[in-house]
DNA sequence: TTGAAAGCGCTAACAA
DNA sequence: TTGTTAGCGCTTTCAA
């Protein structure tokens, strides 16, 4: 068995009243005996003991960080500027992974509870952020990247319906007229992307087309495919997330054309090989660690003050113009 | 505050014993008291308290998880599956990433110690793995991927050797003779992968040219530019994981050098990416499932029986040929 | 089958 | 500045 506070006490000659003061510098405790534990808890091999800190403490310290694809390098790079951030405000975190499944985030929601967390950062799904009710949970929760059409909750996520306006203005002042996207049909953003595609098509006169697709690669790789069989195929192409464009690119290749002389292709997430894949591919890139961060900030505050209005905070992409758009002015 | 045991013990009448013995299961209880529990259970919104149940129970009913790097998809992977094996078998994971930095390793193992976990999943730095000592934990560790020279550990990892023979054996068939590689330095599988080319290349009489560098794209695409400058440059290059490959295609597009026409690469990582560049990369794929079903598995039966041999498992790689090696029998 | 009560390791109020 | 003690929420003897 592990030594405890009580055996560093014996050990050391004090109550373990005043080994816990040392431990916690809460209170004042005397250089001679502060000198006696430290050499005690040596001694002894003494660790504190996390369970029993909480459960006497009410404060577990600690965050929930759920999120639906830990394979994403969108909600990896997310997950770590989390971590530095609450790490810097003394909070651990326990990370998990949904798999953009509804059980499993209310598994997950459940779990949190147990673990009497003070807070979760959650990327829902599209269905739980539309029932998602604040009030069922004891923590304070902020969602990230899928903020939902509700309202009434602290969120932060990235400007979908700018940045894939941003995307399209992109593609029509390269000469692009036809231009088709797929949108991932599990998260809030997919749809947000969705109608920031089709808004910005509108005002540019531009007749939209598009289809949603479950996240995964495959999906992407068969609806493109499809249409590129057509005979007034699209000349410009997007996908709404990084696996849905690495199927959007298989199914280019596989039709036997070439990006950027044949067709025009660009989509969302700056994942490093959209660099490597030739010519480059064009991307929106999300400000990851401020997403990250502001998140963590957003829940803070809340803590401090659980009377808040609830916020909402959109921030904006960049739009990394790469070889895959420069389409030397082909059609029309 | 939220309600405890003893609140659904008042209000469905009954002493907190039995509800505990209800939730449980462990004992009988009669079917009359089970339902007045579940409906004063669901009356209260009561949630169990994990942290004292931890405490009591003395099983904390989780182990650690402990990765250099969680953006690479090689741990992603692991991860998910240790948690898959660990949640079959009842068990909670706590993902810890160190950034390849000792004093974090060194700081989860403490916080692991602090959590009273029941075992440890590790993917050391190569200077962790070569001063562990199982006797400084009170958990028992399973090392992964980076298995380390020392031996009398529980560890699971690629047979790295063999794998880079598996390359080196490849490019050497398609005609090449100037084989180059890249290895990661912080890593014990670096070096065992580059032990495995030395040794293939000696066994084919070639001369070896290698190079370790930090677990970064940019050191390898700075030592592969490097190369490439040289008069007689390799006719072939490897990279050993995906981060270093990245860096090395970069190198060789920089160089004005076309794949596979004027050089052979390979790497190891079947990363979705290196399916995409062009010609296609060929790459050593990790039994990902296995290294991390079987690293639960060596954990459980260490847990079941702590007397147990050390066991050390290696799993064999498969090459998985790609455009990037079918170098038309240019050299030699 | 049920209840009373002890105690897991710790912190914090209170007393000295 | 230090010690005594209650009790966080739970499980588990021991008795009934």
């Amino acid at each position: 068995m592990s030594s405890s506070i009580k055996d560093v006490a014996r050990v050391a000659g004090v109550s373990v009243a005043t080994v816990s003061r040392a431990l916690s510098g809460a209170a004042a405790v005397s250089p001679a005996l502060t000198e006696r534990i430290q050499q005690a808890i040596r001694e002894t091999g003494y660790r504190p003991n996390l369970s029993a800190r909480r459960l006497r403490s009410q404060d577990s310290g600690t965050i929930g960080l759920i999120v639906a694809d830990i394979r994403n390098p969108f909600f990896t790079a997310v997950s770590r500027a989390v971590e530095d951030a609450a790490y810097s405000a003394g909070l651990r975190v326990i990370l998990c992974n949904t798999d953009e499944n509804p059980d499993k985030e209310a598994m997950y929601l459940n779990l949190m509870e147990e673990e009497r967390v003070t807070g979760v950062i959650f990327a829902p799904t599209r269905q739980t952020a539309d029932q998602l009710n604040a009030q069922d949970w004891s923590f304070p929760i902020v969602l990230i990247d899928r903020v939902g059409a509700r309202g009434g909750q602290d969120a932060v996520a990235l400007d979908n319906a700018a940045a894939s306006a941003l995307l399209v203005e992109h593609l029509h002042a390269q000469g692009c007229r036809r231009i088709a996207g797929v949108f991932g049909n599990a998260s809030s953003s997919g749809v947000e992307r969705h109608d920031g595609y089709v808004a910005a098509m509108f005002r540019l006169g531009l007749p939209p087309r598009s289809t949603f697709v479950p996240p995964q690669a495959l999906a992407a790789e068969e609806a493109v495919a499809h249409w590129l069989r057509e005979t007034a195929r699209p000349d410009a192409l997007i996908a709404s997330n990084g696996l849905l464009l690495m199927g959007l690119v298989r199914a280019v290749r596989h039709a036997g054309l070439q990006i950027a002389r044949d067709i025009a292709v660009a989509g969302f997430d700056n994942e490093s090989w959209t660099e490597i894949v030739e010519p480059g591919l064009t991307v929106i890139e999300q400000p990851v660690d401020d997403i990250g961060r502001n998140a963590m900030q957003l829940l803070s505050e809340r803590l401090k003050n659980p009377d808040l209005p609830a916020r909402k905070l959109l921030l904006s992409g960049r739009c990394i113009e790469r070889g895959s758009t420069r389409c030397g002015g082909a059609a029309v």
